[in-house]
DNA sequence: GGGGTTATGTTGACGGTGTCAAGATAGCAT
DNA sequence: ATGCTATCTTGACACCGTCAACATAACCCC
């Protein structure tokens, strides 16, 4: 039997895992329709049903896979650094992510699965797996640098919210350019960094 | 004539932008289409491409109006301020303009208008206003206390990137609660605002 | 191997969406 | 009064997510 011509698929969940990877970076989010996707994967409108629960948990599923590569460039990055320069290496890194994965990091990140759908289970433990590593990885670095009485923790969602918002404003096209996005980057981490001791 | 059974409607162009707006806060842009539009302001189906060359463009001013308000929220927050304290309130109010209506802000940075469909130009003007204003008040602000060498561009640039990071982290959902939202906004300031001299 | 259970894939249908085309109505200026 | 134009209408089209009902194949147990 032919590759094309056999009832079963064979390996549907991956492929349209891929293929709705590939849809998300030429089209975006709102191009990313089930019913292309099953096309492309050769397979009638309603098949991907007996893979994902609905589009939002296919979604999850991609999102989760995009989380899980963030998530090993912060423990790359940021579990060997000791200095302000990788810092801002890290940095740097995190937002070439963002900005190589525009679609992809809109998704990770954006009401579309946090708000309007509900996100899956693992997607949300994944996530903040991801953070808590950020966030052990930073206080790690700022060990005995953090001026007293100044929770860690604040300091790891007041940096991430920087990094996150500049990724943001960038990806969206406003007020920060691509060029200008590392520039901005390192004042910020300059500024933050002449404030610990 | 009754109001009901007339044939124009008299002030649909209004009208839309106000529904759009109710419509907007209660069901997310996601939940936001033109056809419910229109029976809201009871008129058929496509009247209001009459007013609005498509729905990007209905959406555009209605961004447009919430990028005016955020405008005089900056001006009227930021000229007067002097102080840390009063920079302080600025992003409490800021914050508290997202968190409020987050759906709106959403509308107003997100991707749907930035990157899907095509800014319009009266809102591209309204936006970079809204940040040259925020630029000069800050630049009026901290004049004299920033580090030789140091661009007060990309200080405004990385200082909204935090404030704006923190709204699009809370209002979506994810590692900031809201009520951990101000503290670490106070966070945020107080780290950078160690660093001036 | 035969037969039943389960996983996987199919077509048909429903209500929703944005938007175009063509025609109806009303207001307004000449 | 007449014609022009703004406004509003119905009809239609191509999409979309998803449910129900049915078809096929794989797999497991006897």
């Amino acid at each position: 039997m032919t590759q094309s011509a056999r009832y079963h698929h064979g390996d549907l969940h991956d492929t349209l895992l891929q293929e709705a990877n590939t849809l998300l970076n030429e089209q975006g989010v709102e191009g990313l329709s089930l019913r292309k996707l099953a096309e492309r994967a050769g397979v009638s409108r309603t098949a991907p049903y007996h893979h994902f629960r609905d589009k939002n948990a296919l979604l999850c599923a991609l999102a989760t896979r995009a989380f899980a590569q963030l998530d090993a460039l912060i423990q790359r990055q940021l579990d060997t650094a000791a200095s302000e320069p990788d810092i801002q290496a890290f940095v740097i890194e995190y937002l070439r992510f963002a900005t190589e994965n525009p679609e992809q990091y809109e998704l990770m990140f954006g009401r579309t699965l946090w708000k309007s759908g509900e996100p899956t289970a693992e997607l949300k433990a994944i996530a903040y797996r991801s953070f808590r590593h950020y966030a052990e990885g930073l206080s790690a670095l700022l060990q005995g640098r953090l001026p007293v009485g100044t929770d860690p923790l604040r300091v790891a969602q007041a940096s991430w919210a920087t990094i996150h918002g500049l990724c943001r404003l960038t990806i969206d096209g406003i007020y920060v350019n691509q060029e200008d996005m590392e520039a901005v980057s390192q004042q910020a981490v300059a500024l933050i960094m002449a404030a610990l001791k």
